[in-house]
DNA sequence: CGATCCGTTGTGAGCGCGAACATAGGACGC
DNA sequence: GCGTCCTATGTTCGCGCTCACAACGGATCG
């Protein structure tokens, strides 16, 4: 900077000011300036600048390794968001999802001075952390729609896996069989919430729901239990990718979708248009999750209490779903 | 730390040195120190540390936003591989695979004065500026199972993509279709190269490759195209994800899988295994590929020349290949 | 025509830390 | 018993930047 400044001839201040665009700067000396720093090839160094100002200009973002698309795809539309508001992101991936973990990352990330974190998984664990306020800076949890640290209640989850099991009752289904996720999930909770609701709107008492964690595999087992009590004539999977693995368990025990079961999922991952059949599912708008949640941060980093909205959650009826097969299967 | 300091009864330098232990200290000082730090709940400032060391102790990663299981599972294991080696990791994530979003990406990380950077996209441009070295630090790219700057021949993945065309070759197929990756891809050509090499070898003259983009939906098309064709037997895609999309088309064009055509991919995505039928596909160790990119850069930045050794890929034999069925197809 | 104000630039200090050097006190050797 | 060497600790300085304030000249005003 000093360099900058000897060549343009001015102080080291002035340099600063063009830098950050701020005070009075006459055209002449901001041109002088800028060709200074063109032609030495400046670059701000940001630790300095973080000292100076206090500010490290830099968020963190805590992520799971899981694999899964849903929480990936929100961590990288995070990356995108921050980036253009103009945050540094600093991110950590948690081998499992248990508290020491989630404490260690944080504590990495607070060792950043990060200006805020988000935190994409929505688990009670992460979400007491939160509502504690043990962080010190700002604390967005990813949950579903509703990012937000208090009140996540996930409603347009709600509301979306409502009318996913409506739409298979009104098809005429009875016996709507639910895999749910883990159950110290938000999300996992509000999709079961959903179920039940439709269910009891119907006049129906479901069977306990089956517990799944999200991966392929759980969804798999889910379908085998499903498909040997042999009572659902519907199937609502609580992702798309535990939908995959009913798929599978179902075709194993000789039932087709969606002329013996039909089936639903959550997410709309985009292998599931090409899944045989056209997985029916509730389509979020992931991305849109992603960018809202930096905006609640930069919000709470700002003191301010700005809200972006999420398109909520649609159905898309692909080929996984009909009414169910006219003869009652098995006992009556 | 002055508080510290003043608490702990010492001067900040001790201070300094039992933090980054380092220097010979008393172990009476020493636990006097800690104990301050514990009751002041003292954080040292990485900013500062990195102003006054000139070592920032973070490394950049550049992914891309594409969902695509394959690199978001690498970026997520060098995420938990520069961690565990003591770095922080500042992420950027792509919109667009474009030279000058590259180019903004690097140039986003060098401001933050990053150590390193680890490219996690296989594709020419980011090569090229690898090897003009442009970037100024280390800057490694993500190819296949070979992370390096330098002779990107990918050669593993040019092995295994040999293996798994030559199973379909034992099995008796003679027309072998292959749906290549976007071919500024390091690892789409090596793939291609290797299904080339298998064909040649058993004296086969493959048609043109059918060009993917890696996507689902481009999977579909080519699949679509190979299906109207109705000359192959097998086919080879370069991912798993445009295999899904190969067996949709496939099984929209009444082929069955195995019985009509059989079908390999590549990578092993978790939802391989659960597909009907269980996808034939190369397992590659992505985690173990992260942490290798994650050691390729550390010796890099140490000057050193070190070089762990990824798991070379394996051929997954499931259900969807089998021998091509016996009265030819079509055209004898 | 002196007082006031604004636009523009400079000055000094300090953000929190570590590198380099300095210092004090003992143990050791001859 | 005096120099030597090591251990344990302190002091000084500067990393590159921004903040608060000062200073200067010209325009404006009464």
């Amino acid at each position: 900077m000093a360099d900058v400044a000897r060549l343009a001839g001015v102080s080291s201040q002035t340099v600063s000011r063009v830098v950050n665009d701020q005070g009075s700067i006459s055209p002449a000396t901001r041109q002088r300036v800028e060709e200074a720093i063109r032609q030495l090839g400046y670059r701000p160094n940001k630790a300095a600048r973080a000292l100076a100002t206090t500010r490290s200009a830099t968020i963190g973002v805590i992520g799971t390794e899981g694999g899964l698309w849903g929480p990936g795809t929100v961590h990288r539309s995070v990356e995108s968001a921050a980036r253009r508001a103009g945050y540094s992101v600093s991110s950590v991936s948690l081998e499992t999802v248990s508290r020491s973990e989630l404490t260690d990352a944080v504590e990495h990330l607070l060792a950043q001075h990060v200006e805020g974190v988000i935190m994409i998984a929505g688990f009670d664990e992460a979400l007491e952390l939160a509502r504690n306020q043990d962080v010190g800076v700002p604390f967005v949890v990813v949950v579903g729609d509703a990012a937000t640290d208090r009140r996540a209640t996930a409603s347009a989850q709600f509301e979306a896996a409502r009318t996913a099991v409506r739409h298979l009752l009104d098809l005429g289904h009875a016996e709507v069989a639910h895999v749910a996720g883990p159950e110290n999930w938000v999300e996992a909770r509000a999709r079961e919430a959903g179920w039940r609701s439709a269910m009891a709107e119907a006049g129906l008492r479901p069977a306990e729901p089956v517990a799944g964690d999200w991966s392929v595999a759980s969804g798999y087992r889910a379908g085998q239990r499903i498909a040997a009590a042999g009572e659902a004539t519907a199937v609502f999977a609580a992702n798309d990718e535990m939908a995959v693995g009913v798929l599978r368990a179902l075709a194993e025990a000789g039932l087709r979708v969606p002329a013996d079961v039909s089936l639903v999922g959550f997410d709309d991952i985009p292998l599931a248009a090409y899944l045989v059949p056209p997985l029916t599912t509730v389509r979020q708008d992931l991305r849109a999750v992603g960018r809202r949640a930096v905006h609640a941060l930069e919000a709470a980093i700002g003191g301010l209490e700005a809200r972006a909205a999420v398109p909520p959650p649609e159905l898309v009826v692909r080929s996984s779903t009909a009414p169910p097969p006219a003869p009652p299967r098995r006992r009556r």
